[in-house]
DNA sequence: TTGGTCTGGTGGTCCGACAACTTGACCACA
DNA sequence: TGTGGTCAAGTTGTCGGACCACCAGACCAA
């Protein structure tokens, strides 16, 4: 097994995390007030500006709502309903479906199509997740880049483009999604899915590596 | 009408929508380098604490890549070719495989799935289409809309979304391409296929309906 | 009751400093 | 020749402190 690179982790991730998961935890429920960025940069033992870049990097992701001179608030699920009114967009489970039909198919044309090095690519990944399994942005970044490297064995960029486009659509329902379910079970459930549907796809078997994909998703 | 609500915009706000457009512009290629952070300062007049919150918010849409010690770049991975002309992005040979592959199961989906009124709204747009079979532009409309309205009728938007997202990659791929077969045999050929297609799902035949929509894709 | 003022707390921005890191040039040694 | 070490310049990362603008509530006077 080839060297994996490293990468410095930036703190704004690591408090972001922190402060992520307490909010989905239920320690900070929706509409509730954060501690204030002072008190959060002593609390945490950094610096108020890295508390501030994991502030901002919380509301790029809509978790988070700022209010100038009054505080940090946990964004509300109906918060941003007033301003985009009619676009309800798709629902959890409409999205869940749509990713069961499409990526199963797509899996099961990477085992029909992918080739040596894409195979080895999959299981990088897999070993890549293997290793940051209590690093939360860290995870969700290599959960995306499996998906979209299935994608890419099929050797059909328009494929890449669909599912880029599957996990965009994830990426907004986020914002919306109050609760989130991250113990380290599911984490290990996902690399222990992953590795089955990478193992399927480079033993070139298109019906497996459908069924395994179909399973891992329906788990989520 | 009544006043409207205020906001303060922040500068880390401006500074990203600045250099977002600055990348959408082309005034920095995909993998080229971003000016350093305090030159950035100096340039817009601002501190780089505003420069850095502006830089992480763009990384979290990712737009730019941080590369510590070394730079600033924008996002370049082969991946997609928006605002690259010179990258391929994907072929016609590709987009139609993949739109193959997938509206071929939503298809089926829609099969399964759909109620009365899809029916009709499919038949509509097959009469739709007959009726302009010499008009070009209102052609093009109602042949998406015709695979739309499939998409719709699974009763996923998630799937509409995806549909949706084959069809820009089409638009797209026109640019590029400068010429097209439109004869009056294909586009009558193409009524004939969307009215089998709209013919198997409103008899609630999946298999039927896939290997009609694989037909007619593989006809274009 | 109404409107003004004050006050404490909050986020927004700026500045200067230093640490950690990357890169390339240069140099000594085998 | 080339291998490895050292150094310097430039970069991002983090820090602490400072000041400003803003918000909310308490308080007060007409």
């Amino acid at each position: 097994m080839p060297l994996q690179a490293v990468q410095p982790t930036r703190l704004y991730r690591q408090i972001a995390d922190q402060i992520a998961e307490l909010i989905a935890s239920g320690e900070f429920p929706a509409g509730s007030r954060l501690p204030a960025e002072r008190e959060l940069a002593v609390t945490l033992g950094v610096s108020r500006t890295s508390v501030r870049e994991a502030i901002i990097s919380l509301e790029m992701s809509r978790l988070v709502e700022v209010r100038v001179g009054t505080g940090i608030f946990v964004t509300a699920p109906g918060a941003h309903a007033h301003s985009n009114g009619a676009d309800a967009g798709p629902g959890p489970f409409e999205l869940l479906d749509a990713r069961r039909l499409i990526e199963g198919e797509i899996a099961a044309l990477a085992a029909k199509n992918g080739k040596a090095e894409d195979f080895d690519a999959l299981q990088g990944s897999v070993a890549s997740m293997e290793a940051h399994l209590d690093d939360f942005t860290r995870r969700e970044e290599v959960d995306r880049d499996f998906h979209l490297r299935i994608a890419q064995a099929t050797g059909n960029s328009s494929l890449e483009l669909v599912v880029e486009g599957l996990w965009n659509q994830r990426a907004e329902l986020w914002g919306r999604l109050q609760h989130h379910f991250h113990t380290a079970d599911l984490a290990s459930q996902t690399v222990r899915d992953h590795a089955a549907i990478a193992r399927a796809i480079a033993a070139r078997d298109p019906a497996a590596a459908r069924a395994a994909m179909h399973r891992h998703i329906t788990r989520v």
